[in-house]
DNA sequence: CGGAATCCAAGATGATACTG
DNA sequence: CAGTATCATCTTGGATTCCG
């Protein structure tokens, strides 16, 4: 009564996709959840409020490169999907913080354990790097 | 030996950034690494590789919505960073396989683990967007 | 089959100026 | 302070064509 049951033409490549999952569907929204995380900025947005609450310029200060836009527009998005959450004071000057809600800081763990994978393992990724350039050069 | 070891002048925000972690400094090589693995298609490529050996063909199957160009092109520099080895056999027709290295593995098990969360969460996902664009629509 | 090359549309990003 | 708005740019992505 479910999809593999009605499954009987084309079968082949429909079975394939859901044992390894639904990202690889074309339209599925999970796919634009993992955009907005995995996104240059989310990334990054993400590992920082790990550390615990941030208001918007620190962010910006602890991000390196990051414009007032991107910044803006990336916190939206993570809003929009349930992992910040942002209070805002009703003071002047402007007071915004921003925190990772619990489903926030799931996703958030599982990608700082990426992003230390790869600083932990940037020298390895480089040096291959540097003899794949080397083989391409030597192997005409 | 490191960065740290040469840093004298404009040492406040280098070693700010060193502490949280080089993915945050606007020129780390990490930024670059992390960008090709997140990527839209660098991700997908990953988990169906997981999965074992793929031919190029059967990567485009797979990963529905991939152009033959932007597939290309993505395993282009997953292999630049080592995490792909691609194997081409001197047949005609062509016969070219792809597949994950020790380290290649290593990044891949770690992305898994973010698209499994996601899509084993999804509902609660969606649901907290819905509220959001509830609330938007309410607090005017 | 597995690409490379080209051209073009669309989206992401950035710099700047402005506002409550 | 924390954005928004606008415009310019730079990168991505896709469709098409051609090749060994």
């Amino acid at each position: 009564m479910n999809d593999i049951a009605s499954v009987s033409s084309e079968s082949r490549s429909l079975l394939e996709r859901i044992r390894v999952g639904e990202v690889l569907a074309r339209d599925c929204p999970s796919r634009e959840i993992l955009n907005h995380v995995c996104s240059r900025w989310g990334v990054l947005v993400l590992v920082v409020l790990l550390d615990g609450m941030h208001r918007f310029s620190e962010l910006r200060r602890k991000i390196g490169g990051v414009s007032e836009k991107m910044l803006s527009q990336t916190l939206q998005s993570l809003e929009q999907d349930g992992f910040i959450d942002r209070r805002a004071l009703p003071v002047v000057p402007p007071h915004v913080e921003y925190t990772l809600t619990p489903m926030g800081r799931e996703v958030a763990l599982r990608i700082d354990g990426l992003t230390t994978w790869i600083e932990q393992n940037l020298p390895r990724i480089l040096a291959a790097r540097e003899n794949r350039t080397a083989d391409t050069l030597s192997d005409s």
